[in-house]
DNA sequence: TCCTATTTCTACGTTGTGTAGAACTTATTT
DNA sequence: AAATAAGTTCTACACAACGTAGAAATAGGA
């Protein structure tokens, strides 16, 4: 669902379209894709331009940002951040713990 | 749900019982648990003994694993590592900062 | 063998999500 | 201004997951 925001930027349902298929391959119809737009505006992940006649649409945050969030939403959940936090990094590969390394210096 | 597993240690349905209450307070049946605990079998997250008689339950992994591998689940859909890391330890409090600090030193 | 605690099976309501048709609205064209 | 075309909203259906639990099956002890 989300992967439509590989496009970045305002696009309109029907920029979107051609590059969506439906889980089972076929085209989609553009309502549909509306009526997901939609849905994803209702829940805040999406903002829509509607003084432009076919509707822009635009991310609110990038998919960094979702994922970074989501990650967020998740440890938040967490009495003992230690323990998970260990864990956590304890099944990074070497390379994240590196990059990890360097955020945190450059912090 | 996956609240029951702060009990710890192998556990029948009946000893989880008196701890929990339905969304809106109310005490649960016996059998929403024994579903529940079974529902979470299947999807791996928890154990059963079904020698001893009232079965007893246990969690395959404590809240800190699981926790830890939401979070690698939702990281692992991230092309840009980087960005999302970043983004990740920017909305960390200092104190987990800290904590992922010594963690990587210690690594 | 017969109770009784316990478990399994089955089921109903709710919510989220993929999907889209039908109907309505707005801009354009004549 | 009316007809038309493009785009949008409303409504809806199927399906999965989840919370919840009753009814039926079962196993162990009296």
């Amino acid at each position: 669902m989300q992967a439509l925001w590989d496009a970045g930027e305002p696009r309109s349902a029907y920029d979107l379209l051609p590059g969506l298929s439906s889980d089972s391959g076929e085209p989609l119809a553009a309502t549909t894709v509306l009526t997901v737009l939609t849905r994803l505006e209702k829940k805040g992940f999406v903002s829509a331009d509607r003084t432009a006649r076919p509707h822009r649409y635009t991310a609110i945050a990038s998919r960094e940002d979702h994922v970074a969030e989501l990650m967020h939403e998740v440890l938040g959940d967490a009495a003992d951040r230690q323990a998970v936090l260990e864990r956590f990094v304890g099944g990074v590969t070497a390379a994240d713990a590196a990059l990890l390394r360097s955020i945190l210096d450059r912090r």
